[in-house]
This record gives structure tokens, sequence and C-alpha cells, in this order.
DNA sequence: GTCTATACTGAGATAGAC
DNA sequence: GTCTATCTCAGTATAGAC
């Protein structure tokens, strides 16, 4: 929101690198983005605030000064990610089509993994519906996506449940990271092969990759 | 497995409220038990050993002692799920007509509710594909089920897909908790109606309640 | 705007008694 | 078979300097 004086042009290198002063803004984007990553990967508990910093190359004090507590920066890294796929959704084409609509969205879905750890971050905080705080706002994020797809979409109920367990399908495939290497173990190709289309995989094979947080 | 001197017979109530000492192996069914149930609940890092021995009635280092680390008691209370999942589909009537059959296994699979945590803790499993031991034991277990669905339930590739989708978003509203009070909250009681038919929702009123543990 | 140092707490695991 | 006591480390949050 503020910045008394502008970043000094010390020494900015691409995107996430960017070290020296930045306004705040610039830091708790560059830091949510980080969050997702983490969060999605490790869960809420996993997750250490430290491991966020260090991925946003800052201290770990402060990302709990930018954001209080790691609760709230959780809160705040998964209203993000609800931002962000609503908001891709809706710049999905809106074609007459019912099918090819829902069609559209799907690859909407996946393109969306690029943004790391996004799926993830979701499925997480669905998995915490008797958390006292993060329970209720994770069944908040849900309905919107609900009304989202009833409401501006037009999708009738079924409609509306078969893409959602479609996602929640491709959810569990990312996190279980059958998005990389081991996507061969098992057998599993075929439904692999289902779920992300060939002319998805491309995507995924240029979705970033970080090192892995464990 | 062993059980030198069987256990006397102190004081033996109800179920899980057993006290006093048992066979290893009775002990273990019944951390087992509430491992599950709390695993499912908090997740693997947000899950204590002091969790699960005060869900078990017994003492935090006793768990430990059991199972070496909460590492692999967690391996073991998600091995035990599979292994009921599995054994409840191959117990499901084997009917001729593949719509019949999936609809038999999809009513099987809420019945599983009566186990506390089990589809929240395959949940949480499958969302830690890049944990270095959980990971690999998670895509084994999913693919088990694939290949279950494939193989043994005879499923054709596009009706294993659907059937999975199908469980993972049940799997979502049970982790959101929308099966308890929740449930009526903002205007989801459309997707809820599709996901749990009437028939089954008695099923989930007399699903098993414990304090909730947050 | 950002860091270092640090206080405080919670949780996994071990030792050892009964 | 099961417990109590306890060691030890990791992780959130605060204080305060630059």
């Amino acid at each position: 929101m503020s910045s008394v004086n502008a970043s000094r042009i010390d020494d900015v290198d691409g995107a996430a690198e960017m070290k020296g002063r930045m306004s705040s803004d610039e830091r708790r984007e560059q830091i949510l983005e980080a969050a997702i990553a983490v969060f999605g990967a490790k869960g809420y508990v996993g997750t250490t605030t430290d491991d966020v910093a260090r991925a946003a190359s800052v201290s770990q004090p402060y990302v709990v000064r930018l954001f209080g507590t790691k609760e709230k920066l959780f809160l705040a890294a998964l209203s993000d990610s609800l931002e962000r796929l609503l908001a891709a959704f809706r710049s999905s084409p809106g074609l007459a089509d019912p099918d090819e609509r829902r069609e559209r969205m799907g690859q909407t879905y996946l393109t969306l993994l690029e943004v790391r750890g996004l799926h993830q971050i979701l499925s997480h905080a669905f998995l915490l519906g008797a958390h006292p705080v993060i329970g209720p706002a994770a069944r908040a994020g849900f309905a919107r996506v609900w009304q989202f797809l009833r409401d501006e979409a037009g999708f009738d109920p079924e409609e509306a449940r078969t893409f959602l367990a479609m996602g929640m399908l491709i959810n569990t495939m990312v996190g279980l990271r059958m998005t990389e290497e081991y996507g061969k173990d098992a057998g599993m190709t075929e439904l692999f092969d289902e779920c992300f289309p060939l002319s998805m995989q491309m995507v995924l094979a240029e979705a970033p990759r970080v090192g892995e947080p464990w």
C-alpha cells in the first residue's frame, strides 16, 4: 500500500530473486508466492515460517512481521490462491457450447500448475475442516468455487459436481507428484494420460521446479 | 503376534475404552484405530504422538515404543486404511451389471465413514508426494487402488477414472467436515445431496463422533 | 524495510522403574 | 506390557538495532 521512498535499484535480478529493499507490497507478493509453493508441498503444520522465508529469500522474523502469524500467512496464501483460480476461470473463454466451455476451463485449471503449489494448498485447506480458523475459511472458499460454477459459469448441478470431482482427482495426482519423474511408476500411465492430455503434458514439463523442501 | 500370558481379565469395558493389560496385538489395533482418526483430522505433521496416545488411552512413550517412530506409525495407519478399503470393496457384491457394480462400490465407500478418519488419512497421504518416505508409500497405495479397479473390479479406464474422481470429491467434502453440522452452510446442500444420497445420510448421522482434536 | 539475537514452548524420543 | 520423568531440538514469536 505505501512506499515512502521507492525501492532503490540496488541489485535487482530476475523474478523471485530480488534482493535489497523493495516496497512491502512487492515483498508480500513475493512471500505469498513462496508460501503457496511451500504450504502446498508440506501442508499447514508441516511448513515452517522459516521455510517460507528461505523460499522468499528474507528472514524468518520478517515474514512474521509482515503477516502477523503463521496462521494469517496461510489464510492469505489460501485466499490468494482462490482469487487466482477464479480469475483464471473468469478469463477462460465463455463458449456457447457447454461441453466446450467445460473443456476450456479444465485446460485453464491445468495451466494453473504454473503457480507452484496452488492445487495442493487448496487441497490441504480442504482437509483441515476441523480446524477452528482454517476450517471455516476452507469451507467458504470451496463454496465460492461451487457458486461460481453454478451461477457464473452456468453449470447444472451434475456438470458442476463432475467438474469438481475431476478437479479433486487432478489435485490428488499433483499432490502425489505424479506430474514429475514418478509419473511412469506402477502402471498408472493410463490414468495419467486420461487426466493430463498430451497437449497439456508440455505445460507440466515447463512448470517451475524448485528444490524439494524435505 | 505373541502373547506369553493371555491378557488377564482385569477391567475390560467396551471397545476402545479397554484399560489394563492386553496383548500388544490388541493394543496395536486400538492405537491404529486412534491413529487413523487423529491423523485423518490433523494430518501427519499436525498430529502428535501424544494426541494418538490420548485417543487410545495409553501413554505417549508407549505408542512410540510399539511403533518405533511417528513416521512408522503413520505408515502403519495408512496401510491399515488401504487394507480396509480394499477389503470392503472386495466384499462388495459383484453384480454382473457394471453400472450397478459401481453404484454398490460407491455405497461401500460411504459406509467406510464408520472408520473415522479413513478417507482423510488417505487424502493426507496423497498430498505428501514430495515426502521422501511417505511419498513413495502414498503413490504405491494409490496405484493399488487403481489396479484393483482395473483388474479386479473390471472397470474400464474411463469408469475407473470417474469413480476415483468421485471418491476424491467425497474425501474433500469429508475433509471439509460438510458431513457434520456445517452441512447447511453457504448454499452447498445441492452438492451435498448429490454426493451423499439420502439413503446414506443416515450412515453419516450414525458415524462415530469424537471430540474434535483442535 | 529488514536483520540478528533470543526467549519460550511443544513435541519426539530415550531411560529406566514397576 | 505400560508408565513417569526427562533430554533435546526445532520452531513461533518478540525485542530491538540498523
